[in-house]
DNA sequence: GCGACAG
DNA sequence: ATCTTGTCGC
């Protein structure tokens, strides 16, 4: 039972899956749909959310799919949903949308079921959208099921069609200056894929944002600067947090014994309902509003 | 056998 | 993705 979720799919599934993709590729719209992401401070932009999957250690079919709403420019959490979830595929690289998506479109479903008033106007997502093996990540999936637009953002850079982590593109990330400086990732064809961004000052590793849905790519790019308190955006950093936060809550009661570790020295636990972290901890210049996302100067 | 590999 | 303590700096 299950296994599914843990064995590697064979080359018939992944075939079934590509064209899946391929069919969902052609309803992608790759460009501005909505009036705040052409105006200079995205007035009109409300509601901004995040997804995630955060997944339980030693268990290869429970998960947690959260997704959260906040409020923008103020960044402030307005809506939370988390749901444990069990898996029914395995993580095979560029396929990543067959393992989460079903569970987000669910968590989109529900939203709007029982708060329409918060659904939120575009949607971050943790991986890809047109940056990726076929041209049809994650993020594109969400967008076109949903409906919703998306922005794929991902911690690392996806080495597809020609694009390279290597010395030339590490050479390129030491360049960029200050928080939203950015340079686009072009594939080769010739194709801008999509930007690595430079999140914020003191962040050595930039993110690299797609275009999901139904925003184009210098809109993505200054939504998800415009997100940023820390490296990563604020919507999914609050989707991950408290995800996990749910799977802790949610073992904590019906897990056995703690493996108890002897560190024969040091170490103690807090031990308080401390809640600890939680955006509070913020940067002397804390601010109150999000960065202007207005283009780059250069 | 070796390198790659979103989450 | 997950585990994990401290540590350095603003």
């Amino acid at each position: 039972m299950a296994r599914e979720a843990a064995e590697r799919p064979p080359e018939e599934t992944l075939s079934l899956w590509k064209r899946e993709q391929a069919r969902l590729k052609a309803l992608v719209v790759d460009r501005d749909t909505e009036a705040w992401q052409r105006d200079p401070a995205f007035s009109g932009l409300q509601r901004v959310g995040g997804v995630d999957v955060s997944f339980v250690k030693g268990d290869r079919v429970s998960a947690c799919a959260s997704l959260v709403v906040l409020s923008y420019p103020e960044l402030e959490v307005v809506y939370e949903d988390c749901h444990m979830v069990s898996l029914t595929a395995p993580y095979v690289s560029g396929f990543l949308a067959f393992r989460e998506v079903p569970f987000l479109v669910d968590a989109v479903q529900r939203l709007r079921e029982q708060a329409p008033g918060l659904v939120p106007q575009v949607l971050l997502v943790d991986g890809n959208g047109l940056l990726h093996h076929r041209g049809f990540g994650v993020a594109c999936h969400l967008g076109v099921l949903t409906d919703l637009p998306c922005v794929g953002v991902a911690k690392k850079l996806l080495q597809v069609d020609g694009l390279e982590n290597n010395a030339q593109h590490k050479e390129k990330i030491g360049l960029l200056q200050t928080g939203g400086d950015s340079f686009p990732l072009m594939g080769g064809s010739g194709a801008v894929l999509g930007t690595a961004l430079k999140s914020h000052d003191r962040s050595t590793k930039p993110l690299y944002v797609s275009v999901g849905h139904k925003i184009s790519l210098e809109a993505a790019v200054r939504l998800t600067r415009g997100c940023c308190r820390f490296r990563i955006p604020e919507p999914v950093r609050q989707a991950d947090i408290r995800s996990r936060d749910h799977i802790r809550r949610t073992l904590g009661a019906s897990r056995p014994p703690a493996p108890k570790q002897d560190r024969s020295q040091k170490v103690q636990k807090p031990k308080g309902g401390s809640k600890e972290l939680e955006g509070e901890g913020r940067p002397p210049e804390a601010r109150r509003k999000a960065p202007d996302p207005r283009a780059p100067r250069q």
